[in-house]
DNA sequence: ATATTTCCCATGATATCCCAAATAATCCCA
DNA sequence: TGGGATTATTTGGGATATCATGGGAAATAT
């Protein structure tokens, strides 16, 4: 399996170029998938995937009443979605919307969590890794048990 | 079952490198797994693991409610994780970022704790295991009854 | 025609590869 | 059991390749 993992840290020149950090470009094209970004929902940040988690998107909105407000907010993540392309050296040109969104400036910090990955302004994400390892020390660990067989609890079994 | 076990101390090198132990790089070897180092979410030190552990953290995301403080949390773990690809010798690279958060000089020491091992300041974790082993004499041992085995009293602890 | 994007090549920084030296562990025979 | 020899492992350094970045020129759009 292979998965965004990892942070990368790059500048976005001034024609507004930025690079896809090169491990990042392996795993799409080992998979031959183009990129696509969309703003997150949750948080002042860009997603990035690729083409099989857009298509989950679309199952889920699919499965869901077409008529609630979840289904309205969700439709907002593909309304706002781009195929990137890229150039010879693997960089990609950030529209100004997407700028605006992450508030970005001129350095861009990818954040590998698996099966995607984010773009925060760097200042920003480090608060909030912060602000994740403080609740560690306040709330614990997620229970992940480690080691065994386990699975969270929540987890119903047998996703995907 | 092969585990990480025992302690080694090895040089970082001018150009950041440093060897796996051999033992070590035998466990994942003979599993065919590729080597993972991430940020310690409780402690100042890196931790080691093959690919199963990174994929329990990406399935435990998907089945949580993506919300969640405890989301976020697994994926500042994923985010910190790297895949380290190692020289013809067995060394990696640390990155700066790495030796930053533990705070590591000229030298690392391995600890193996079984399914994964840990990276540490050496001055660092000797502090860390003085610390464990008075514990137990102020605070009595851990709840830990190991398949019935007897300890003799005075043993220190089941060095080979 | 002017601005913006895309293509192409250049460059510096850094990681990777490859071979060699130094150190530590193991073996083997007396 | 000792001690020298052999092998495994760690460490070092130079050469090579990869990658992020920058800029000019060509192409496209406004």
């Amino acid at each position: 399996m292979d998965l965004f993992l990892s942070t990368f840290e790059n500048r976005i020149d001034k024609k507004g170029r930025l690079s896809v950090p090169a491990p990042f470009r392996a795993v799409l094209e080992r998979r031959r998938d183009p990129l696509y970004l969309f703003k997150s929902l949750t948080e002042p940040c860009l997603e990035g995937c690729g083409p099989e988690r857009i298509g989950q998107i679309v199952d889920a909105i699919d499965s869901m009443d077409s008529l609630s407000a979840e289904v309205a907010t969700l439709q907002t993540m593909l309304s706002s979605a781009q195929e990137m392309k890229l150039d010879g050296e693997g960089r990609m040109m950030l529209s100004g919307d997407f700028i605006d969104f992450a508030e970005l400036e001129d350095m861009a910090l990818f954040a590998g969590i698996g099966r995607s990955f984010q773009i925060w302004l760097p200042a920003r994400y480090r608060e909030r890794e912060t602000a994740a390892r403080s609740r560690v020390r306040t709330d614990g660990l997620p229970s992940l048990r480690l080691g065994g067989a386990h699975r969270p609890p929540g987890d119903t079994e047998g996703r995907r």
